[in-house]
RNA sequence: GCUGGUGUAGCUCAGCGGUAGAGCAGCGGUUUUGUAAACCGCCGGUCGCAGGUUCAAAUCCUGUCACCAGCUCCA
């Protein structure tokens, strides 16, 4: 029976083509019908279904119903079959225009609600219906194929039942969403599966648990990753590589509490603009409770060190002051929107707060951005995207201060973005409440989208702190401040990183980084006494002392993946050298002990591999 | 928070009304081993938790907690 693993090696399901909706015009309109049919199936199924909106997504499409019941995997089931029915009934797939009126007149005919929403906001007349035989129709712009027929049903698959709230308002209906997926042939079906299953493989909380790199414990709460000792290594090599980069220019660490009164947050307006997500204020007795008094846990870190800013007045030649702290945070985010080191309660930002004068704004913004670019660069990271994170004008309540400081800040960002060339996509509703971003976006194993990195221009918390710098002439003016994360938080950072690197982490990073494996018992003296050695200069070096067989040995460090093997027998012993074996090259023959310090502490210093 | 799904040994999973199983890991022994799994034995489970139905519950029902996918929301 062929394995998981020898179908990943089998170069013809490699070499297939798996083309996104979007690149493809013959899966738009399979994915365009298919979703009709699904629609179509679900109402001969479920007669009380209303069907509303029914798009394609860039492997498959879905549809979202409102029905009495919600759907179960079971109903999948039959749907699925009821769509293998109306495919091979060969139902003509019809395009007819119609006035406005005359849909309005045909949906009150079948009584569907949503339908009318959906047609006020098409915009072009005339409408165009599509049908599926003669039984039934909806509002479309297609474009689909000429015929049901034209679809293979064994490469079509109905996928999950998920809830989704209508119009994408969690104030409004709840309606079922049934994902599916449809392609040209059942070998691209398969092959999707496949492929699907081998993102599951890379996947951040799988290797994670198997590289022993952290864990959840129930009993500490759900969002709440607790660091192995492999972990730690990570977490605090990569701080130290940022704290590293950030003393060359000229940051200066600092340190804060996680807890403060809530009056803090009140007058920085968290209490106000984000209480939804800050975990609830702890007071000493009912009566302060009810005056709302006590503490809450920071779900930022920029109103404790705006209170360091404030301790002293300060003066221009002190700007910009560049404040850093890896502070840890908590957010009741929640529950459903956990999941593994992407999105948890408790986290560690590489925060920064950076005090500047208004005319220091553009150079200093852009000297933060060069600072994330080249961050990015050293952890190999390639793969994002930057978004301008604007406020929605229509949602004015969730935000901050004064239109002006927000035209000022979002053009401060315009102004970096262009002179960098960058290439950049705008998301409006995306800002912080208290300033808009410029976040670098990054995406999952499974194409999920996180942002990491994030550089926030603020006019309004210095404003309502009252902070200050005293000027040349004497007179006290305000600075602006910048927020910027070049990780983003830890936590993420790493989830990402982890599938970015299937969990083969380079040299610098890899939490072992050379494992002694010794023929026989025998050797194990000296592997432990050459570890040691490599120990002292800073290599993270251990032995395997399980006796096992060589074979079992290497199997075990290649799992973990360990990047650099050293096997000893008698001949090493004898010659006080080592047979380096590298998970990137493979066997590399034997060296002299100390070459193979030396190369490995060259490789760690330049984030190379040996 | 909402919708659907899943919780059985440290890990991966089988069992789905009638006395809790396998492989790996761990431990002990034999073997002293040369580049991805030596052999034998042993240990290991309030079947997530709490109620209920039943002569009998891992199995059916209810609640709850956690995890997974999606929605909403975000570093």
């Amino acid at each position: 029976m062929p394995t998981a693993e020898s179908a990943v090696s089998n170069s013809q399901s490699d070499a297939m083509q798996l083309p996104r909706t979007s690149e493809s015009p013959s899966l738009k309109k399979i994915r365009h019908t298919a979703s009709h049919v699904m629609a179509m199936a679900v109402q001969r199924l479920f007669p009380k279904a209303q069907v509303t909106i029914g798009p394609w997504t860039e492997y498959g499409f879905y549809y979202d119903f409102e029905n009495p019941e919600p759907f179960t995997e079971q109903d999948l089931k039959a749907i699925k079959k009821e769509m293998a029915k109306l495919i091979k009934q060969k139902l003509p797939v019809i395009r007819e225009e119609v006035s406005r009126e005359e849909a309005q007149q045909r949906i009150h005919k079948i009584n569907e609600p949503y339908k009318l929403e959906i047609l006020e906001d098409i915009e072009e007349d005339p409408i165009t219906i599509y049908h599926l035989g003669e039984q039934w129709w909806d509002l479309c712009a297609g474009p689909h194929v000429e015929n049901t027929g034209d679809l293979n049903p064994k490469a079509v698959d109905l996928e999950s039942v998920a809830g989704a709230y209508w119009r994408g308002d969690e104030n409004r209906a709840q309606l079922q969403r049934i994902y599916g997926t449809a392609w040209e042939t059942p070998e691209q079906l398969a092959e999707y599966k496949r492929r699907k299953e081998e993102a599951l493989k890379r996947d951040h909380r799988k290797l994670g648990k198997e590289l022993g790199l952290f864990i959840f414990s129930d009993e500490v709460g759900s969002g709440l990753p607790l660091w192995t000792p492999k972990g730690t290594i990570l977490r605090s090599t990569l701080e130290e590589f940022l704290k590293q980069e950030q003393l060359k220019r000229s940051y200066q660490p600092v340190v804060t509490p996680h807890i403060a009164r809530v009056d803090l947050f009140k007058t920085s307006g968290h209490w106000q603009k984000y209480q939804e997500d800050m975990f609830p204020l702890m007071s000493e007795d009912e009566q302060a409770a009810a005056a709302e008094q006590g503490f809450v846990l920071k779900p930022m870190n920029c109103p404790f060190h705006i209170q360091i800013y404030k301790n002293e007045l300060r003066s221009y030649r002190d700007l910009p002051i560049r404040m850093a702290e890896f502070g840890t945070v908590y957010r009741y985010e929640q529950s459903g929107e956990l999941g593994g080191l992407t999105r948890v309660r408790g986290f560690t930002v590489d925060d920064s707060h950076l005090f500047v004068t208004p005319e220091q704004l553009d150079e200093e913004f852009l000297s933060v951005v060069d600072l994330i670019l080249s961050v990015f660069s050293s952890l190999q990271l390639k793969n994002f995207k930057a978004r301008l994170s604007f406020r929605d004008p229509a949602e004015a309540d969730k935000y901050l201060g004064s239109e002006e400081a927000w035209n000022k800040a979002e053009g401060a960002i315009r102004r970096a973005v262009d002179k960098l060339g960058i290439n950049y996509f705008e998301g409006i509703g995306e800002a912080a409440f208290y300033g808009p971003k410029l976040d670098f976006i990054f995406q999952d194993a499974l194409e999920r989208e996180w942002q990491l990195g994030t550089v926030q221009v603020d006019y309004n918390l210095p404003e309502r702190f009252d902070l200050e710098y005293v000027d040349e002439d004497g007179s006290r003016k305000r600075p602006v401040m910048i927020h910027r994360a070049p990780f983003g938080s830890l936590e993420r950072l790493i989830g990402i990183l982890i599938e970015e690197y299937v969990g083969d982490f380079p040299l610098w990073l890899a939490p072992v980084q050379a494992r002694f494996l010794p023929v026989s018992d025998a050797q194990l003296g000296f592997a432990k006494q050459v570890a040691m050695q490599m120990q002292a200069q800073g290599i993270r070096a251990e032995v395997d002392t399980s006796g096992e067989r060589l074979g079992k040995q290497i199997r075990n460090a290649e799992k973990q993946k360990i990047p650099v093997m050293a096997v000893v027998g008698a001949q090493e012993v004898e010659g006080n050298s080592l047979s380096i074996r590298t998970r990137a090259s493979g066997e590399l023959g034997s060296m002299p002990t100390a070459e193979v310090s030396e190369k490995m502490k060259d490789a760690i210093a330049n984030y190379a591999n040996f």
